[in-house]
DNA sequence: AATGCGGGGTG
DNA sequence: CACCCAGCATT
C-alpha cells in the first residue's frame, strides 16, 4: 500500500468505510465489498439496494447512499478527480476525504487531518488550544510535521504513518508513550500533559430550564393552542399552552394552576421533552388530559382547533416534538 | 455553530 | 453500562 500506486477506488471505498468506523469494524467488510463491487463501474450499476445491503452492519448508512451516488458521479465524469477540490466536490467526500485520497492515491502533497492527526500534532507541538477552534492551527503544524519527516515526499506514506501512530500508539486516552518513535520530540510528553491532549472547549455549560405544556384535547377531536409573542425567542410560532420557562423544575400542582381551563381536569404527564436553544436547554413535561367538551378560555389562554390541522400552522419544532409525544400517550390510552 | 447519523470501544 | 469517539450533511 505505498506511495503513487494505490487504486482510488480502493482507497476511496476505505476512507468512507472508516469514517467514525474502526479498522478491525471495517476490514472483512471492505473485503466482502471489494469481492461484489470490483470496479466503481460495476458499484454504478449495481441496484442501491445491494450497495445498503453489503453496508449492512456498518453503520452511518448516508454513507451508502453517497458512495452509490459518488459512484454515478465519478462515472458519469469519467474517473476520479486528481485534486483536492474536485474530491470534495462530490457526495459523501469532505474536506479530510478529499485530501486522504488526494495524498494516497495521487501522491498530491497534503495532510489530511482526520482525529487521529489533529491528536497527534497537539501532542507533539503541545498545542494547548482546544479544539475545534484550533483545527487549522493543527492542520499548519501537521505540515509542519511532515516537512520534518523523512517520509515528506510520500504523502501516501507520511498519512498512512500518522494513521498507524494514532490508531496504535498515540491513542486518545493512554498513549503508549514508551513505544512511540516520536517520543523524544514530543512536547506533550516532555512537559507531561499528553493525556490532556488535544484539548477540546468545554461544552457550553447551558442552563437548564424547566417548563410544563398542556395538551387539553376533546371529544371532538380538537385542542388548544396559543400564539407566541412576535418578538422574542420562537416569536410569533403557536405553542402548547404552558407554564413560563424556569430556572427550577416545576411541581405538578403548581403547573396545573396555569393549564388552560385551570386545574380541574384529570391531567396526566405524557412524558418530557427536551430542546437545546444557544443558550439554554430547555427540559418540558408534557401533559395531557381529555375533556368531553373544551372549557370556554380567555384570549389568552388559546385558542381551539382541530389537531389534524395543527401541523398546518407554525409550530416550532420543539412544539411538534411536545405534540407528537401527547398525541402519542392520547393514543396508547384506553378511551375512557 | 449545532445536531443527527451507528456501531464499537473504554473507564 | 453510561459515556466517548469525530467526518459529513443538514439546518
Amino acid at each position: 500500500m505505498s506511495g503513487q500506486t494505490a487504486d482510488p477506488y480502493h482507497v476511496w471505498i476505505s476512507e468512507i468505510m472508516l469514517q467514525q468506523t474502526t479498522v478491525t469494524a471495517v476490514v472483512p467488510y471492505y473485503h466482502a465489498f471489494l469481492m461484489r463491487f470490483p470496479t466503481v463501474e460495476r458499484l454504478a450499476a449495481a441496484p442501491l439496494d445491494d450497495v445498503l445491503a453489503a453496508w449492512a452492519g456498518l453503520g452511518y448508512y448516508s454513507r451508502a447512499r453517497n458512495l452509490y451516488r459518488c459512484a454515478g458521479d465519478i462515472v458519469r465524469r469519467g474517473g476520479f478527480p486528481r485534486d483536492v477540490e474536485g474530491l470534495q466536490s462530490l457526495p459523501g467526500i469532505g474536506p479530510y476525504t478529499a485530501s486522504a485520497i488526494a495524498a494516497i492515491a495521487f501522491g498530491v502533497p497534503v495532510v489530511p487531518v482526520d482525529g487521529n492527526v489533529e491528536r497527534i500534532v497537539a501532542r507533539v507541538f503541545a498545542i494547548e488550544e482546544p479544539l475545534p477552534g484550533a483545527r487549522r492551527k493543527l492542520g499548519r503544524e501537521a505540515l509542519r510535521l511532515n516537512g520534518e519527516t523523512e517520509a515528506r515526499n510520500r504523502p501516501s506514506d507520511f498519512a498512512q504513518a500518522l494513521f498507524d501512530l494514532g490508531a496504535t500508539v498515540c491513542v486518545p486516552r493512554t498513549p503508549q508513550c514508551l513505544l512511540c518513535p516520536w517520543v523524544v520530540s514530543c512536547a506533550a510528553h516532555k512537559a507531561g500533559i499528553q493525556a490532556q491532549l488535544p484539548a477540546k472547549t468545554p461544552k457550553a455549560a447551558r442552563p437548564e430550564r424547566h417548563g410544563v405544556h398542556f395538551l387539553l384535547v376533546d371529544e371532538a377531536g380538537q385542542i388548544v393552542l396559543r400564539r407566541r409573542p412576535d418578538k422574542g425567542l420562537l416569536g410569533g410560532t403557536v405553542e402548547l399552552p404552558g407554564t413560563p420557562w424556569r430556572d427550577a423544575p416545576w411541581p405538578l400542582p403548581e403547573a396545573f394552576e396555569l393549564a388552560p381551563g385551570g386545574p380541574r381536569h384529570p391531567w396526566r404527564v405524557a412524558g418530557t421533552v427536551r430542546h437545546v436553544f444557544s443558550h439554554f436547554a430547555l427540559m418540558v413535561t408534557v401533559c395531557v388530559a381529555r375533556v368531553r367538551t373544551m372549557p370556554n378560555l380567555l384570549p389568552e389562554e388559546g385558542f381551539v382547533v382541530p389537531a389534524v390541522q395543527a401541523e398546518g400552522l407554525a409550530l416550532s419544532s420543539l412544539m411538534r416534538k411536545c405534540l407528537g409525544t401527547g398525541l402519542e400517550a392520547l393514543g396508547n390510552e384506553p378511551t375512557a
